[in-house]
DNA sequence: GTGAAAGCGCTAACAG
DNA sequence: CTGTTAGCGCTTTCAC
């Protein structure tokens, strides 16, 4: 059916080196054989097909890229940025979607290998003690963690635990003092515990008493009316909300808002991603924002260093590893101040710990 | 270094057929061979390569998938719809992202059928006359626009024409008659054109004059002054404005705020996707739905039914064809109401052609 | 500058 | 049930 390269020598009569030749090294090949062999490639329509190569050389072009999922803007942002990269340094993306799911991580990479990936971007539930991590630096299969921190693997990302201590400082600083964190499941992201972990070295060095991180399912589109009371209901409820990323804080808002809690009067959110969207909320979402695209990029390019110092033309010198480090690289983060945020009001419940109760008290509105 | 299908026959003693099958038809190989072969396997760390099996089998499993950005959500959740599915039965994706350019398109799909994908599914800036989309006919690839409508055409969309008339008829039952459209480059979207189509059909039959869209270059973040202008200044300026996308909505709603325009009172917005974060606004934003998901989802079982039909095995009979139609099928799409749209208020500038003027003007605010 | 030939890893007749 | 063999389409020595 598909023409060959067999095809295209024998039509232009030359053997199927020379075209191979003309195809990938037109300059050791005479002008006239070029000629011949391109016209007739155009004449067939020849369209090389990359399993042969590939299977040659070794080398397939193909990055596996492995996200949780799309249906969060931080990955297809992120996943944005390594396309960017990869494309422009003629790199095709094989993407696969975990769902947070360890389970289908480790069909992924095995799948991604059997495809003779060149290199896999990641994204992982765990990115300290994975062993299919550990797998894939035993077999020297170059890899890099996106959004993951940490220390002893190539990773890009910002600091999730100073960044999230930084975010709960602010909120500190603005005088609450009953701050929740909420968050996705954490044990499905090491993100969130990181943050959390950032979250309690606020709280601490302020001799606050940090809590645990509420989980919240927000596979769902509504938050669960039992989280929701929590939140809104009792003397001692919070004034102030740490999610564990955007989405989470938007729906959160959505929630008080339908409890007529009003924000950031009633309570003040922070978030956590720095999703663009958020600053065309309104009241504007205050967040942490991480460079996420940047963060594709940068995976990207360190995943080319460690792709170009395996292939045989560089020898494997320690200066090559040390050129490009094969461990975690932190990226800036910044905290966008946003309308969801205000200083604490002495509400009666806000005040409850406070000696002076003569200021006029505001009544917090009751959810439900 | 890596084991090959020759290390494991040897050291399971067999030969690399039975290997092969104790790989693919574990049924046809006695008990023994089987549990030898998986042992060597296992020992081995053997990992079959897919690319010896692809260039022999002419199918690689793998999927094209272009489409225009992932900075869309809308694109994004499509996206999630395919891999959904596509996943579930054992296909892998190779994404390329178009930046909405039509050299690009060109190339991604001769990349893509370089690789050898066993179909593509994609979003063009132009679904009908389009040559790229004939050679693929022409060599019998198959392949389904997704977002793009076209009636002769493989495609999953909405009817974007008429969602757009249902769109702009509710902003006229609503008392609105200077009515907008925004767009991004209408060249760059066959869908906005459509839209565009549905907007005059309704304007039209109501007896309004339809206008150019306003095309808006919404890959910046910010509202160009003098559109904004356009829209907020002068005795002729627009009530209602109705966006080609959710995203060029969002814009232009923080744009009219930072002018000091306030939506829905001084301005009604209507935007289309359906994006869920549109709901997460406030106002929520109106907006026309499309089911991006499911188009995801529905472009990948119509790819995989014109594969099926491919394959060697199923007799190219006409019926195949009857069964799976190659050609476009629309979705429902679904209104969304949402609080950036709201009925007339008779203000000095919308009552400008009525002839009762005695009620109570309400002043629009004045942009910059 | 060009061609012959080997072989990347695998599957699929075919023969036994 | 198993082994032998012939390629899939390409790159790459190695001669000439």
């Amino acid at each position: 059916m598909a023409a060959t390269i067999k095809d295209v020598a024998s039509y232009a009569g030359f053997s199927i080196a020379t075209v191979s030749r003309a195809i990938n090294a037109p300059h050791t090949v005479s002008p006239i054989a070029l000629e011949k062999v391109r016209a007739a490639i155009e004449v067939l329509q020849f369209r090389p097909n990359a399993l042969g190569r590939q299977l040659r050389t070794e080398r397939t072009g193909l990055i596996g890229v492995i996200l949780p999922t799309l249906a969060n803007p931080v990955f297809a942002e992120s996943l944005q940025g390594i396309d960017d990269e990869a494309s422009e340094a003629g790199y095709r993306l094989v993407l696969m979607t975990t769902q947070y799911d360890a389970v289908r991580e480790r069909r992924a990479i095995e799948t991604l290998r059997e495809q003779r990936v060149d290199g896999v971007i990641m994204t992982v539930t765990d990115g300290n003690s994975n062993p299919l991590l550990d797998e894939l630096e035993a077999d020297s299969m170059p890899y890099v963690l996106a959004h993951n921190d940490t220390a002893c693997r190539p990773s890009i990302s910002v600091n999730n635990r100073r960044a999230a201590r930084d975010g709960v400082r602010l909120l500190i600083s603005q005088g609450h003092r009953n701050i929740l964190m909420l968050a996705g499941s954490l044990a499905a992201s090491d993100r969130a515990r990181q943050r959390h972990l950032g979250y309690c070295d606020a709280m601490l060095e302020a001799n606050l008493e940090p809590r645990a991180a509420i989980e919240v399912d927000f596979n769902t589109d509504r938050l669960a009316t039992d989280t929701l009371e929590r939140l809104t209901v009792g003397p001692d409820h919070p004034t102030a909300l740490f999610c564990s990323n955007d989405l989470l804080a938007m729906m959160v808002m959505r929630g008080l808002r339908a409890a007529h809690f009003e924000v950031p009067r009633d309570m003040s959110i922070l978030g956590f991603d720095g999703l663009p969207m958020g600053e065309l909320l309104s009241p504007t979402l205050a967040s942490i924002c991480a460079p996420n695209r940047a963060i594709g990029a940068q995976a990207w390019q360190h995943l080319l260093a460690q792709i170009e110092a395996h292939l045989p033309t560089a020898e494997n010198t320690g200066t090559d590893l040390f050129k490009y480090p094969r461990r975690g690289l932190t990226l800036q983060h910044v905290i966008r101040i946003g309308a969801t945020i205000a200083p604490l009001q002495r509400t009666r419940d806000a005040a409850a710990d406070m000696t002076d109760q003569s200021e006029p008290l505001k009544i917090s509105p009751r959810g439900r």
